[in-house]
DNA sequence: GTCCATGTTCTTTA
DNA sequence: CTAAAGAACATGGA
Protein backbone atom coordinates (compact mmCIF):
# COMPACT_ATOMS: atom_id res chain seq x y z
CA UNK A 1 0.00 0.00 0.00
CA UNK A 2 2.67 2.63 0.36
CA UNK A 3 4.87 4.25 -1.68
CA UNK A 4 6.83 7.67 -0.86
CA UNK A 5 3.11 10.22 -0.79
CA UNK A 6 1.34 7.43 1.33
CA UNK A 7 4.11 6.89 3.36
CA UNK A 8 4.98 11.02 3.76
CA UNK A 9 1.26 11.73 4.50
CA UNK A 10 1.54 8.94 7.46
CA UNK A 11 4.59 10.57 8.97
CA UNK A 12 2.71 14.21 9.04
CA UNK A 13 -0.78 12.94 10.15
CA UNK A 14 1.58 10.49 12.95
CA UNK A 15 3.87 13.71 13.69
CA UNK A 16 1.64 15.62 16.09
CA UNK A 17 0.06 12.98 17.92
CA UNK A 18 3.22 11.07 18.96
CA UNK A 19 6.42 13.34 18.92
CA UNK A 20 6.90 14.03 22.69
CA UNK A 21 4.93 11.47 23.80
CA UNK A 22 6.67 8.52 26.30
CA UNK A 23 6.08 4.79 25.42
CA UNK A 24 4.01 3.43 28.62
CA UNK A 25 4.27 0.06 27.66
CA UNK A 26 4.73 -2.06 24.97
CA UNK A 27 2.87 -5.32 23.23
CA UNK A 28 4.19 -7.05 20.65
CA UNK A 29 2.04 -9.97 19.35
CA UNK A 30 4.85 -11.28 17.30
CA UNK A 31 8.41 -11.53 17.56
CA UNK A 32 8.88 -12.41 13.82
CA UNK A 33 8.10 -9.23 12.56
CA UNK A 34 10.81 -7.80 14.52
CA UNK A 35 14.70 -7.05 12.78
CA UNK A 36 17.22 -8.74 14.18
CA UNK A 37 15.02 -11.27 15.22
CA UNK A 38 16.41 -11.97 18.97
CA UNK A 39 15.72 -7.49 20.02
CA UNK A 40 13.94 -7.07 22.79
CA UNK A 41 12.03 -4.19 22.00
CA UNK A 42 10.05 -3.96 25.11
CA UNK A 43 13.18 -3.24 26.73
CA UNK A 44 14.48 -0.50 24.61
CA UNK A 45 11.39 1.36 24.24
CA UNK A 46 9.38 1.64 27.72
CA UNK A 47 9.84 4.63 29.34
CA UNK A 48 11.12 6.66 26.35
CA UNK A 49 9.87 9.57 24.50
CA UNK A 50 9.56 9.36 21.21
CA UNK A 51 11.62 12.83 19.98
CA UNK A 52 11.00 12.48 16.26
CA UNK A 53 9.16 11.12 13.67
CA UNK A 54 10.93 11.01 9.47
CA UNK A 55 10.69 9.32 5.79
CA UNK A 56 13.48 8.05 4.55
CA UNK A 57 12.63 6.57 0.89
CA UNK A 58 9.54 4.11 1.93
CA UNK A 59 10.37 4.03 5.81
CA UNK A 60 9.14 5.27 9.15
CA UNK A 61 12.05 6.25 11.03
CA UNK A 62 11.58 7.15 14.55
CA UNK A 63 14.04 8.56 16.92
CA UNK A 64 13.91 8.45 20.67
CA UNK A 65 14.92 10.68 23.69
CA UNK A 66 18.04 8.71 23.94
CA UNK A 67 18.89 9.23 20.08
CA UNK A 68 18.50 5.80 19.71
CA UNK A 69 16.40 4.92 16.29
CA UNK A 70 13.97 2.24 14.92
CA UNK A 71 12.21 1.72 11.60
CA UNK A 72 8.61 0.92 10.44
CA UNK A 73 8.19 -0.44 7.05
CA UNK A 74 4.79 -1.37 5.54
CA UNK A 75 5.27 -3.87 3.07
CA UNK A 76 2.45 -4.20 1.25
CA UNK A 77 -0.57 -4.14 3.42
CA UNK A 78 0.85 -2.54 6.81
CA UNK A 79 -1.22 0.26 8.60
CA UNK A 80 0.37 2.78 11.16
CA UNK A 81 -2.67 4.26 13.60
CA UNK A 82 -3.20 6.31 16.46
CA UNK A 83 -6.60 5.55 18.66
CA UNK A 84 -7.75 5.21 21.64
CA UNK A 85 -6.74 2.07 24.12
CA UNK A 86 -11.02 1.69 24.07
CA UNK A 87 -11.45 1.05 19.98
CA UNK A 88 -11.01 -2.70 19.14
CA UNK A 89 -7.90 -3.95 17.81
CA UNK A 90 -8.07 -4.56 13.93
CA UNK A 91 -7.17 -8.18 13.33
CA UNK A 92 -3.49 -8.50 12.43
CA UNK A 93 -2.31 -5.58 14.95
CA UNK A 94 1.43 -7.08 15.68
CA UNK A 95 2.61 -4.26 17.80
CA UNK A 96 0.94 -1.64 20.07
CA UNK A 97 2.49 0.86 21.70
CA UNK A 98 0.88 2.83 24.95
CA UNK A 99 1.02 6.56 24.28
CA UNK A 100 -0.90 7.60 27.55
CA UNK A 101 -3.25 10.24 26.71
CA UNK A 102 -2.42 10.57 22.89
CA UNK A 103 -4.11 6.61 22.80
CA UNK A 104 -2.21 3.55 20.78
CA UNK A 105 0.09 3.75 18.17
CA UNK A 106 -0.86 0.79 16.44
CA UNK A 107 1.00 -1.42 13.56
CA UNK A 108 -1.20 -3.72 12.03
CA UNK A 109 -0.29 -6.15 8.90
CA UNK A 110 -1.89 -8.62 7.05
CA UNK A 111 0.28 -9.98 5.03
CA UNK A 112 3.68 -9.25 7.26
CA UNK A 113 5.68 -7.92 4.38
CA UNK A 114 6.15 -5.42 6.77
CA UNK A 115 8.03 -5.00 10.54
CA UNK A 116 10.07 -3.27 12.60
CA UNK A 117 13.87 -2.58 12.62
CA UNK A 118 15.74 -2.03 15.24
CA UNK A 119 18.83 0.53 14.58
CA UNK A 120 20.07 1.69 18.05
CA UNK A 121 22.60 4.00 17.99
CA UNK A 122 24.02 3.20 14.57
CA UNK A 123 24.80 6.30 12.41
CA UNK A 124 23.10 5.20 9.34
CA UNK A 125 20.82 2.42 8.23
CA UNK A 126 20.50 3.18 4.97
CA UNK A 127 23.84 3.21 3.13
CA UNK A 128 21.99 0.77 1.17
CA UNK A 129 19.20 3.49 -0.57
CA UNK A 130 19.08 5.40 -3.24
CA UNK A 131 18.46 9.21 -3.17
CA UNK A 132 15.11 10.68 -2.30
CA UNK A 133 14.10 11.79 -5.69
CA UNK A 134 12.36 15.01 -4.46
CA UNK A 135 15.68 16.83 -4.28
CA UNK A 136 17.03 15.00 -7.10
CA UNK A 137 19.23 16.41 -9.88
CA UNK A 138 18.85 15.60 -13.76
CA UNK A 139 22.71 14.44 -13.69
CA UNK A 140 22.55 12.40 -10.99
CA UNK A 141 19.61 10.60 -12.23
CA UNK A 142 21.72 10.16 -15.48
CA UNK A 143 24.49 8.85 -13.14
CA UNK A 144 22.15 6.16 -11.96
CA UNK A 145 20.58 5.50 -14.93
CA UNK A 146 23.39 4.78 -17.09
CA UNK A 147 24.83 2.32 -14.97
CA UNK A 148 22.15 -0.27 -15.92
CA UNK A 149 20.86 -2.13 -19.05
CA UNK A 150 17.48 -2.70 -17.53
CA UNK A 151 14.30 -1.62 -18.58
CA UNK A 152 13.75 1.55 -16.92
CA UNK A 153 10.38 0.80 -14.86
CA UNK A 154 12.40 -2.15 -14.15
CA UNK A 155 15.31 0.28 -12.61
CA UNK A 156 13.03 2.58 -10.67
CA UNK A 157 11.65 -0.49 -8.90
CA UNK A 158 15.36 -0.99 -7.38
CA UNK A 159 15.59 1.27 -3.84
CA UNK A 160 18.65 1.51 -4.46
CA UNK A 161 19.00 3.38 -7.42
CA UNK A 162 15.63 5.74 -6.19
CA UNK A 163 14.27 5.40 -2.66
CA UNK A 164 10.41 5.61 -1.94
CA UNK A 165 8.97 4.91 -5.89
CA UNK A 166 6.74 1.69 -6.12
CA UNK A 167 4.73 0.53 -8.87
CA UNK A 168 2.03 3.12 -9.04
CA UNK A 169 3.88 5.94 -9.16
CA UNK A 170 6.93 5.15 -11.40
CA UNK A 171 3.81 3.58 -14.40
CA UNK A 172 2.43 7.31 -13.62
CA UNK A 173 5.92 9.68 -13.99
CA UNK A 174 6.64 7.39 -17.56
CA UNK A 175 3.32 8.42 -18.30
CA UNK A 176 4.12 11.88 -17.35
CA UNK A 177 7.50 11.96 -19.20
CA UNK A 178 6.20 9.98 -22.39
CA UNK A 179 8.90 7.17 -22.10
CA UNK A 180 7.83 3.40 -22.28
CA UNK A 181 8.60 1.18 -19.84
CA UNK A 182 10.42 -1.52 -21.61
CA UNK A 183 13.10 1.73 -22.43
CA UNK A 184 16.99 0.54 -21.57
CA UNK A 185 17.63 2.63 -18.34
CA UNK A 186 20.88 3.30 -19.97
CA UNK A 187 20.09 4.45 -23.52
CA UNK A 188 17.69 7.16 -22.47
CA UNK A 189 18.84 10.26 -23.63
CA UNK A 190 19.67 13.39 -21.35
CA UNK A 191 16.84 14.45 -22.17
CA UNK A 192 14.45 12.11 -21.54
CA UNK A 193 16.47 11.67 -18.26
CA UNK A 194 15.44 15.63 -17.22
CA UNK A 195 11.86 15.10 -18.58
CA UNK A 196 11.55 11.46 -16.53
CA UNK A 197 12.96 13.79 -13.33
CA UNK A 198 10.81 16.60 -13.81
CA UNK A 199 7.71 13.91 -13.89
CA UNK A 200 8.78 12.00 -10.61
CA UNK A 201 8.54 15.13 -8.98
CA UNK A 202 5.40 17.03 -10.28
CA UNK A 203 3.63 13.14 -10.03
CA UNK A 204 4.61 12.65 -6.31
CA UNK A 205 4.12 16.32 -5.29
CA UNK A 206 0.21 16.01 -6.99
CA UNK A 207 0.18 12.67 -4.94
CA UNK A 208 1.30 14.70 -1.92
CA UNK A 209 -1.32 17.21 -2.04
CA UNK A 210 -4.25 14.61 -2.55
CA UNK A 211 -2.62 12.50 0.20
CA UNK A 212 -1.34 9.35 -1.48
CA UNK A 213 -3.78 6.76 -3.08
CA UNK A 214 -6.24 4.35 -1.39
CA UNK A 215 -6.69 1.54 -3.80
CA UNK A 216 -8.00 -1.19 -0.95
CA UNK A 217 -6.20 -0.60 2.98
CA UNK A 218 -4.02 2.54 2.71
CA UNK A 219 -4.81 5.26 5.94
CA UNK A 220 -3.13 7.91 7.34
CA UNK A 221 -2.41 7.92 10.63
CA UNK A 222 -6.31 9.13 11.77
CA UNK A 223 -7.61 6.49 9.45
CA UNK A 224 -8.44 8.97 6.26
CA UNK A 225 -8.16 7.46 2.79
CA UNK A 226 -6.10 9.21 0.39
CA UNK A 227 -7.61 10.93 -2.90
CA UNK A 228 -5.21 10.52 -5.48
CA UNK A 229 -6.22 7.48 -7.13
CA UNK A 230 -8.87 9.15 -8.98
CA UNK A 231 -6.45 10.96 -10.65
CA UNK A 232 -4.43 7.94 -11.97
CA UNK A 233 -3.97 8.73 -15.63
CA UNK A 234 -2.52 4.87 -16.32
CA UNK A 235 -2.45 3.03 -13.23
CA UNK A 236 -4.71 0.09 -13.06
CA UNK A 237 -6.62 1.85 -16.14
CA UNK A 238 -6.14 -0.73 -18.44
CA UNK A 239 -8.48 -0.86 -22.01
CA UNK A 240 -9.83 2.76 -20.57
CA UNK A 241 -8.92 5.30 -22.84
CA UNK A 242 -5.96 7.67 -22.40
CA UNK A 243 -6.73 10.74 -20.59
CA UNK A 244 -4.57 12.78 -23.17
CA UNK A 245 -5.37 10.87 -26.37
CA UNK A 246 -8.40 7.99 -26.44
CA UNK A 247 -5.66 5.33 -26.96
CA UNK A 248 -6.97 2.25 -24.69
CA UNK A 249 -3.99 1.92 -21.74
CA UNK A 250 -2.53 -1.23 -22.10
CA UNK A 251 -1.22 -3.49 -19.79
CA UNK A 252 1.99 -5.85 -19.86
CA UNK A 253 3.73 -7.62 -16.73
CA UNK A 254 7.61 -6.51 -16.02
CA UNK A 255 9.45 -7.12 -12.98
CA UNK A 256 6.95 -9.50 -12.30
CA UNK A 257 4.36 -6.36 -11.43
CA UNK A 258 1.53 -4.71 -13.46
CA UNK A 259 2.76 -2.26 -16.03
CA UNK A 260 0.72 0.71 -17.36
CA UNK A 261 1.25 2.75 -20.45
CA UNK A 262 -0.10 4.47 -23.33
CA UNK A 263 0.96 2.88 -26.50
CA UNK A 264 0.49 5.98 -28.82
CA UNK A 265 1.90 8.53 -25.71
CA UNK A 266 4.87 6.46 -24.74
CA UNK A 267 6.59 4.94 -27.80
CA UNK A 268 9.04 2.44 -27.55
CA UNK A 269 13.02 4.14 -28.61
C1' DG B 1 -10.91 -23.55 -7.12
C1' DT B 2 -8.36 -19.17 -9.95
C1' DC B 3 -5.84 -14.88 -10.32
C1' DC B 4 -4.32 -10.67 -8.50
C1' DA B 5 -2.50 -7.19 -5.07
C1' DT B 6 0.75 -0.02 -3.31
C1' DG B 7 7.19 -4.69 -1.61
C1' DT B 8 11.50 -6.80 -0.66
C1' DT B 9 14.80 -10.53 -0.59
C1' DC B 10 16.64 -14.85 -1.66
C1' DT B 11 17.74 -18.10 -5.49
C1' DT B 12 18.54 -19.29 -10.14
C1' DT B 13 20.05 -18.30 -14.71
C1' DA B 14 22.88 -16.41 -18.24
C1' DC C 1 32.64 -13.33 -10.73
C1' DT C 2 28.26 -10.07 -11.83
C1' DA C 3 23.75 -8.52 -13.58
C1' DA C 4 19.29 -9.61 -14.33
C1' DA C 5 15.28 -12.52 -14.15
C1' DG C 6 12.29 -15.38 -11.34
C1' DA C 7 10.45 -17.35 -7.23
C1' DA C 8 9.14 -16.89 -2.64
C1' DC C 9 7.15 -14.83 1.30
C1' DA C 10 1.44 -14.57 3.74
C1' DT C 11 -3.23 -13.11 3.48
C1' DG C 12 -7.46 -11.65 1.54
C1' DG C 13 -10.63 -10.04 -2.06
C1' DA C 14 -12.82 -10.44 -6.60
Amino acid sequence: MPELPEVQTIVNTLRPRVVGRTIASVSLHRQDIVTPPETDLSRYLTGHAISGVERRGKRIVFELDNGHRFYIHLGMTGRLSVQPASEPLLRHTHLVLELGSSGELRFTDPRRFGGVWWLGDCADGDSDMGPEPLNLRPQQLLGRLRKTTRAIKNALLDQRVLAGLGNIYIDESLFDAGIHPLSRACELSPDQVRRLNRAIKSTLRRALRHRGSTLRDYRDADGEAGGFQKLHRVYDREGQPCRRCRTPIARIVLGGRSTHFCPKCQRFS
